[in-house]
DNA sequence: CGTTTTTGACCAGCGC
DNA sequence: GCGCTGGTCAAAAACG
């Protein structure tokens, strides 16, 4: 009867942890949601000042920073693309640059340029022309396959094209260096719940219905509070130091 | 077997 | 005109 108590006990504990652990990273995307906000609201500020100026339309650019495991040359940003051709070396960078295609709408003329940066090969390097003349991707979209990795990227971008949507957000799930940063304290006097909250955001990361989940969270809090908002999001996976 | 990716060929633009 | 480069096409190969 006791051992059943103290299970019991026991159990109660791991869940307080675990509960503690989810709402520490729930302050930090809270707080980084709202670091986002201030964001887009100086973009905002800045896009209107620039437009008074010029009203040319510049190709878009955006940074993927990639998991040193992740070969796959690809920036998942919700859409569909079509590949129709490669070349193996341009001149300004000796690796491939890749080109594609929107194949969500056979008539859309968003093009897309995809390559390795030549400063940092962990970075690809993705050139967008055109903007979509449809809706943004299906949902399913979004949700990570089960063929292939998980989301690894952190997005950096600048005026990432979509339909109707004058500004974007990136948002860098990284936790693992936030439970870092935050408890870096914690962690000398309490190692085994540093390793519990690793366990945790891993159980959490690798569920893709999580992930699905959480997109589609964030993706209808933003459309509520600002109509005019798209969205990338990136998943982050843990620190390579971790696997060790 | 249909879809997607790969890859060599082709074309246009640009500088010399 | 020639060579180089970037972009596109389309047949072949690979894949599910």
């Amino acid at each position: 009867m006791d051992e059943k108590v103290e299970m019991l006990e026991a159990k109660v504990r791991h869940m307080k942890e675990q509960n503690r652990t989810l709402r520490m990273m729930l302050e930090t995307m809270s707080r980084k949601w709202q670091k986002l906000q201030l964001h887009v609201q100086e973009i905002n500020n800045a896009q209107g000042c620039r437009q008074s100026f010029s009203t040319a339309q510049k190709p878009s650019r955006i940074f993927v920073k990639t998991h040193p495991n992740d070969n796959s040359v690809m920036v998942k940003d919700g859409y569909r693309w079509k590949k129709y051709g490669q070349k193996k070396t341009t001149k300004d960078n000796p690796s491939p640059r890749a080109y594609y295609k929107c194949a969500l709408a056979p008539t859309c003329p968003v093009k897309k340029k995809v390559q390795i940066s030549i400063q940092d090969k962990s970075i690809i390097v993705a050139t967008y022309e055109g903007k979509h003349n449809h809706g943004f991707a299906s949902r399913d979209l979004l949700k990570p396959s089960s063929s292939s990795t998980p989301e690894v990227s952190t997005i950096m971008n600048n005026d990432l094209p979509m339909t109707n949507m004058s500004n974007n957000i990136n948002i860098d799930l990284c936790l693992w260096n936030r439970v870092t940063l935050c408890d870096d304290d914690k962690q000398h006097k309490d190692g085994g719940t540093h390793i519990k909250v690793q366990e945790c955001v891993t159980s959490l990361l690798k569920d893709p219905n999580f992930i699905a989940s959480f997109a589609e969270a964030v993706i209808l809090s933003i459309n509520t509070q600002n109509k005019q908002v798209g969205l990338n999001l990136s998943l982050g996976l843990p620190q390579p130091h971790f696997f060790k």
